[in-house]
DNA sequence: ATTAGCACTCACTTGGATAGAGTGCTAACA
DNA sequence: TGTTAGCACTCTATCCAAGTGAGTGCTAAT
């Protein structure tokens, strides 16, 4: 059996309704609505092929047909227009993305409270992963007389301090000189690599004072990297999922929101994925919870080399065209607004 | 007409029942259920005394007896017993609370976290309104030629940091003049003073360099010092509205999840409840979309003087024995747990 | 190859009928 | 006079049967 031109053209009607209105169409409707030229009768026949060839599905035997996870795909991949994006619509996501150029965390979860109101649908967003971002200076400052302020600044432009109450005594040449050893140490390092360090010892032979001061600072710049590798992961559109007929059943729904709540792991799943726009559609999910449901994620770079995430969630049916092209302006935009000095592209 | 004994005792049981089944319950039931020695009849004629000074409704004629807010208050006013905590659950709170004593913010973030575990329950937490906190530290650290980071420590503990791109050259020295400046004059002043004041004007006089260099950091210090004056709202167990009967209907949950996304409103509404324990139940709050929930906030304080919220949101129908217990026990801890030196009450 | 016609399917809606929990009233009882 | 048993009544929830309508699949005619 072929997927002749009369085929595919019934395929992306059912499709682009289905789309839309989220209720199976039947062939006389369709005949109607797209007037295409030919009766009921032979749009049947043609999909009744399409079913037998996989891409569309019967919920109950008199019911229309509801376009499977490869008809999407196929819809995906060959089938839908390129959306252009209204000068309105670049427009805000240029105003949105490049105000608060300091805060780049914010700016993030700028992109994803805009993402989830320009489609509707669940959105989320991670920083990059900051292992392989690379330390540049490192500070520590006397605030009273037991406390000091540890600050870390990554390549990227992350800030990080911690408050320490120290309980050896110490005066402020002594921190000053001991941030100047630290910074010398590990300058231009990457946390990741730090981390597997014995960063204790590096302080060992110095002198008696110095050394004492070192091994109560060393166990919390430790935590403070680790913190600072942390991936944050923004969620926002959460209250969509109520707008979307798919998820009425208060199961589903329940299963979605839950999944956002083990951080964790859906961090982790966001992580895996291939860079650059991947869509995966209902069964090529492989979490059991997203079987019926749509993924795209698309990835930001900062400086060719941090990579950070970007995407929504909601049902397979959904508006591909349209919220590839949103993402896809959002990435870029977000690329180039913390395009740093430097960095070679490496992949 | 009285509110003796027995029509205290059975709005009690009433009251218990309900909050516990979510059913409405019928005279027969609950005189076989709780063995009180009279008929159900009796209880019928109490109960329409009950339901005519207001303590308890009807949904429908031949439904069994629903309490009322009145009847709630009644019953947390009066009638119920206190809850005390197991030394599992104080364990719990303690460890929770005091280990990471190094970031606040998270601090309250896991408050939030953990006492929506504890309740089931949607729970919330607000920082202090960071307007009274003082100025303690200033710096300005220089980290590669066009890149400065501002810090900012504060008396309560805060820190914040801000990366600069200056396009005015500057040198070490001058940066760390100005810093000290800047301490010298605003050391010991509110934030929300500082806010008001023409600092621009204060380094008018100087040097023609500093002058220009104050000019283009001080804007940055003032949005630095709005963002630390921001109250952080922090939501947990948001899906934990599924398994409250009250809200299987869609339509109610989305309403209350879609508040939750106006956090500045949201946010407002907290602060602007008097500190203490307070519950407002049902109609008692002014929120329309509130009136068939119970909001229950407590404060905690950072040396007597900042404040922040913490609770819960729920049906009416809550454990106000238990979740008041638990919420008591936090707030005393979060405030314990961060009592710095000094600080009067003021209050 | 296409189409009209027709029997058939299945979810959804509508309208009783019934069961069950509970009330309110009345009259009897202690 | 307060308490209780008895009974008619009310209202929801559930079940079932019939009817409706959108749609399919097959067959025969074009």
């Amino acid at each position: 059996m072929d997927l002749n031109e009369r085929k595919l053209k019934i395929l992306h009607a059912i499709v682009s309704d289905f789309i839309h209105s989220a209720e199976p169409i039947g062939s006389r409707t369709l005949s109607r609505k797209y007037s295409m030229g030919i009766s009921p009768a032979t749009i049947r026949n043609e999909m009744s092929d399409l079913e037998e060839m996989g891409f569309l599905t019967h919920p109950y035997t008199s019911a229309g047909r509801v376009p499977s996870s490869k008809a999407y795909r196929l819809y995906v991949n060959d089938l839908m227009k390129r959306y252009e994006l209204s000068d309105g619509e670049k427009k805000t996501i240029e105003d949105k993305l490049t105000n608060g150029l300091a805060e780049f965390d914010r700016t993030i979860e700028h992109a994803a409270k805009l993402l989830s109101e320009m489609t509707n649908l669940i959105s989320f967003a991670i920083t990059p992963k900051q292992e392989e971002d690379k330390l540049k200076y490192i500070n520590l400052i006397p605030v009273d007389e037991n406390t000091v302020v540890l600050m870390i600044v990554a390549e990227s432009g992350k800030v990080s301090n911690t408050a320490l109450k120290l309980k050896v005594p110490y005066n402020e040449e002594r921190l000053s000189f001991l941030a100047k050893v630290m910074t010398y140490n590990y300058r231009g390092k990457t946390i990741s690599n730090i981390m597997t360090m014995d960063i204790i010892k590096d302080f060992e032979s110095d002198m008696e004072a110095l050394s004492q001061l070192a091994g109560s600072i060393m166990p919390k710049f430790m935590n403070t990297l680790e913190g600072m590798m942390d991936v944050e992961l923004y969620l926002d559109g959460l209250t969509n999922i109520f707008a979307i007929p798919e998820y009425n059943d208060i199961e589903r729904a329940k299963l979605i929101l839950e999944m956002f709540n083990r951080k964790q792991a859906f961090t982790d799943l966001l992580i895996n994925r291939d860079s650059g726009m991947i869509i995966t559609i209902g069964d090529e999910n492989s979490d059991k919870v997203l079987q019926d449901c749509s993924l795209i994620t698309a990835t930001y770079r900062i400086n060719g080399k941090l990579i950070g995430k970007l995407g929504v969630i909601g049902p397979t049916r959904m508006k591909y065209d349209e919220i590839t092209s949103v993402i896809e302006y959002m990435t870029d935009n977000l690329s180039t607004a913390y395009e740093l000095t430097g960095g070679e592209e490496d992949e």
